[in-house]
DNA sequence: CTTGCTGCAAAATCTTTGCACCATA
DNA sequence: TATGGTGCAAAGATTTTGCAGCAAG
């Protein structure tokens, strides 16, 4: 079994803003967003150190990670367990959602196939009540 | 109902080169790799214009697209119908598969958030038969 | 001939990294 | 006070864009 990736030892004022935007958000948010955000805050954190915490944080499974566009979404997520999401196109907000059939079909493809320790990815995207009613 | 993205007016060496690899490729490649390959075949296509041409291509429909650790990687597919990939992580063969109850599973889903015209995304990742004997 | 496509180079993004300094434990 | 974390600036990587010239129809 691989060993998990350890939290770093220390707690600075900066992880700790980075964690507060992360908590108070419904959605997936870019680096850029959140020091956008922490600036608005006068919580200025140095971009770099935005990405590199992002980058522990989710190597460490604190936050969720997709890949949307060429850049990279963060979201502290409330389930520890395995799940997708329902994103909203235009806004951004998410619904944390669960699927438990996906994992025994995707094993059955994959060892169909030949593959061996299979993952997967699986967002669904559309448009939230709010945004389609706004317009 | 929305228009079809056309596909250019004029047919010219370039696309036709950058089609062609894209033909012979079983894996999702990179605009930089598909541009390697295209130098490497002494077919030489500007970088600006591979990443011209799938994007045209992808926005037409005719090339599928997948976000891999902040990068784009196309595939032509045989299927014109909705499908997902079985990717290999370390070579990056994959293998068109389908999955209709999700369809289903995602209206239902997105219905029952209030999300309209949604639209998803899945992709399996594991290592083939070929790369795990490999190593 | 027309004008869409290409090549080239510059630029826009997003992300990472080296290094000196700061601050947590 | 030791050393992990931070800020800053520079560098990397991917992708986009302006513009002049080429070439498909």
């Amino acid at each position: 079994m691989g060993v998990e990736p350890q939290r770093s030892p220390r707690t600075t004022r900066q992880q700790v803003a980075i964690l507060d935007v992360l908590g108070s958000a419904k959605k997936f948010c870019s680096a850029q967003q959140i020091h956008s955000t922490l600036v608005r805050r006068h919580q200025d954190v140095a971009l770099a150190t935005v990405y590199r915490t992002l980058k522990t944080l989710s190597d460490s499974g604190e936050l969720d990670v997709i890949f949307s566009e060429g850049e990279a979404l963060y979201r502290r997520c409330k389930s520890i367990e395995h799940h997708h999401h329902l994103v909203c196109r235009e806004c951004g907000v998410s619904v944390e959602i669960e699927n438990p059939d996906l994992e025994t079909w995707a094993a059955a493809v994959a060892s169909a196939h030949g593959f061996e320790s299979v993952d997967h990815t699986l967002e669904l995207y559309g448009t939230c009540r709010r945004c389609s009613s706004g317009k």
